[in-house]
DNA sequence: GCGTTAGTTATTTTT
DNA sequence: TAACTAACGC
């Protein structure tokens, strides 16, 4: 049986269980998909299952892509219509099949965050709330929340005046949500998983349907997520498979509850859980310092990763003087490693915040080294795009208020704030959409609103029968949207964009399987309108981040996003208090332990060679911050760690000595901080010093003379203090 | 309706 | 510092 062929015996445990619940623990590197994909074809070949029995969960559309091209790898069989996709893609399937039972139009629209935040300000607006004192943002996050726990505004208790006003902005936003046919992110799960609970012939149906349920990321479950799960794990005869990683959940501000793990072990009785531990890529170094530091979380389910490939490279440690140095440093390792035959792409850089690429492109581009940073704008997000949207969206259901306030008079056509206000009353008091009230009144608030009426009128017509993408064509022509920006100076890129949206439209209209969808009896499937589709698939895959794939390029990204990823090269930067661990998440319950958590996600994305730098100085919101070395260095056992830096003109560390690293120790002068003698006091603003009780620390900032004179010192995790020199018994460090 | 300016405010991100 | 927003003036 050539799919069990290089399955590890724990894998292979994984791989054949029987039809009971199970959770795998599946440490960073140890084959995750591998047993995932590996089950789902061994059930199908075993004749365990049908594909039609089978539900497979991922969390992004990569990874459900990902599944889907090694599953048709493994087996000879089409995996059109099988159940495997992302929580909202599969919500979305279900609830186009059923919007009548889920009291939705069928050409409902999603709302991405950044128009469900327009669509709270407009709610907002209409109610009169004052903006300062409930910050949109705030009451969006409060919406979201309450949905992730399941909870309509009805179901919220307010427990201060902000919960109360949120709670009557939610109910207001629910209604217009409804009455535009609009379905955010979270209302995709909640409408989906209140569609299972109160339709019981509808959740016995799929209940008896998915024999297996599998789940990828299970850590980054939310409450809601998993009580949907449930739903559907609810028939009795089928076997739930849980695949995670609870040292990897960095997701909780989210909304991820890693306590889904142990819910779920009690909920389902589940017997079987398996570790994986033997890890497939990182050298034993890397190993042994992800274990080390780890180990420093209480509330772990435990796990030892381990490989049988050898110790490796000890983990290489640079303390610069200051970011730019820093910077300056990391690429001229990464040239000597290009020197040395690798490739650019198998370079990362990490760091924790996104404000820290800033210095690190600049180095990156005055030695003219080619880059990729992740992250940012995606292609369905980007301005120009939503704007075409828009008025696709209007052609799907006029409506869509949310879209008629986007285009109505973008590019301009002379429909001021006065005219849009008139609407809106006239909207509220008939109860109709902005565009009925524009049909309406289109002679009485100006020639304008009707041009626009009967622009979209006729683009309707226009369109009618077009296949998609020369819907799109002629819509982006037809707006004006492509003038619009043909005239702008720079809009290149914009128009670009454009007309790359067009190219999306073909190719999804290539693909076959974006324009059907499964029924619920597993018969047929049923065609589906390509607009609508199309629209849904623009909201739920923000599309690819960035051209450029085939680029060798460094890759820079947040440590966040790096999960899944390995190089063969990965520098971790900023390592210092305040930094990371974020001085934000001290603050928070369990902050520190996510974020050594993040830290254990960055280090196992290493192959064979790990860096770890921090910079005694960091300009950061136009401030020089004078930070500590990350307590995360200290929890790294000393033996595997090689000081590139022993010295950097402030002192000597023993134990640290390199002999080919004094050459890297002296920064160009242009990286060094520049000396800057604290008041009076033999010490240097940005020099570690030593105090008996607060252990190291650095000097900040000095104030008053002789007797008087004060050193500010940070002390990272035992805060900032202002220390009596005359007093305080420090010493250099 | 649009461009300018002053003020604010800075984790992490997918869907 | 820099990027984004809201309010202001033409």
């Amino acid at each position: 049986m050539s799919l069990l062929d290089h399955l590890n015996p724990e894998q292979l445990q994984a791989v054949t269980l029987p039809n009971q619940h199970a959770l795998v623990l599946a440490g960073a590197g140890s084959g995750k998909t591998k047993v995932l994909t590996t089950r789902i074809a061994w059930l199908i070949q075993t004749g365990n299952v049908s594909p039609h029995g089978l539900l497979a969960v991922t969390f992004t559309n990569k990874a459900a892509k990902e599944m889907l091209t090694r599953i048709s790898a493994m087996l000879p069989i089409n995996t059109r219509g099988m159940w495997v996709g992302t929580f909202h893609g599969l919500c979305n399937r279900l609830l186009r099949a059923h919007h009548r039972e889920a009291a939705l139009p069928q050409l409902f629209q999603i709302l991405d965050t950044q128009d469900q935040l327009a669509l709270v300000k407009r709610v907002m607006k209409a109610m009169n709330v004052d903006e300062d004192k409930f910050p949109p943002r705030q009451v969006q996050w409060f919406i979201n929340g309450a949905k992730e726990e399941g909870r309509r505004a009805k179901d919220v208790e307010p427990y201060d005046d902000f919960s109360r006003r949120s709670i009557e902005i939610y109910a207001a936003y629910e209604e217009q949500c409804q009455r535009e046919g609009a379905v955010d992110f979270a209302e995709l799960l909640l409408r989906s998983y209140e569609l299972l609970a109160r339709n019981e012939p509808l959740r016995e149906h799929y209940a008896a349907r998915f024999r297996h349920i599998l789940v990828d990321e299970f850590q980054d479950t939310n409450r809601l997520q998993y009580r949907w799960l449930k739903l559907l794990a609810s028939s009795g005869t089928s076997a739930m498979f849980a695949v995670g990683d609870d040292d990897q959940s960095i997701y909780r501000f989210r909304g991820a509850d890693v306590g889904n793990m142990d819910d779920f072990r009690r909920d389902f009785r589940v017997e079987n859980v398996i570790r994986l531990e033997q890890n497939y890529r990182s050298h034993g170094n890397i190993l042994d310092a992800a274990n080390a530091l780890i180990a420093h979380n209480h509330r772990r389910l435990g796990k030892n990763l381990w490989t049988s490939a050898g110790a490796g490279e000890p983990l290489r440690v640079f303390e610069a003087q200051s970011d730019g140095y820093e910077a300056a440093w990391m690429v001229e390792e990464i040239q000597s490693l290009v020197r040395d035959g690798y490739a650019r792409r198998d370079c990362a850089i990490l760091y924790r915040s996104n404000a820290q690429s800033r210095v690190i492109e600049h180095a990156l581009f005055s030695q003219g080294v080619p880059y990729r940073v992740y992250g940012g704008l995606r292609f369905f997000e980007r301005l120009e795009v939503k704007h075409a949207l828009a008025y696709l969206r209007l052609l799907a259901n006029a409506d869509d208020d949310s879209a008629f306030l986007r285009v109505v008079n973008f590019p301009t056509r002379g429909i001021g704030a006065r005219s849009i206000e008139a609407l809106q009353d006239a909207a509220k008091a008939e109860g109709g959409s902005l565009w009925q009230a524009a049909a309406r009144l289109s002679g009485k608030a100006g020639a304008a609103v009707g041009g626009f009426v009967r622009l979209v009128e006729s683009m309707k017509s226009a369109t009618a029968g077009l296949p998609l993408q020369e819907s799109v064509e002629h819509v982006i022509h037809a707006s004006g949207l492509l003038d619009h920006y043909k005239s702008e100076r720079d809009g290149t890129d914009r128009v670009e964009n454009l007309e790359e949206l067009v190219n999306a439209a073909a190719a999804f209209v290539q693909d076959e399987s974006n324009l059907v969808v499964a029924p619920a009896d597993g018969g047929e499937p049923v065609a589906q309108d390509p607009l609508a589709a199309f629209l849904s698939h623009a909201a739920l895959e923000s599309g690819e981040n960035q051209a450029g794939e085939g680029v060798d390029a460094v890759q820079l990204m947040t440590v966040h996003s790096a999960k899944g990823l390995e190089f063969h090269a990965v520098f971790i930067t900023g390592l210092e208090e305040g930094l990371f661990p974020h001085e934000q998440s001290t603050t928070e319950d369990d902050g520190l332990e996510e974020e050594r958590r993040l830290m254990y996600v960055a280090m196992t994305r290493a192959r064979t060679r790990l860096y770890l730098s921090f910079s005694q100085q960091r300009l950061l919101h136009g401030q020089t911050r004078y930070n500590v070395a990350s307590r995360f260095l200290d929890e790294v056992p000393k033996a595997l760690l090689k000081w590139l830096t022993p010295k950097l003109g402030f002192g000597t560390r023993p134990g640290r000595l390199d002999d080919k690293a004094w050459a890297a120790a002296e920064p160009p002068a242009r990286y060094a901080a520049k000396p800057q003698q604290a008041g009076g006091s033999p010490f240097r603003i940005g020099q570690s010093v030593v105090h008996p009780k607060f252990g190291e620390g650095v000097v900040v900032n000095a104030a008053g003379q002789g007797a008087d004179a004060r050193l500010m010192i940070n002390f990272g995790r035992h805060g900032m203090k202002e220390l009596l020199l005359a007093y305080a018994k420090l010493e250099a460090a």
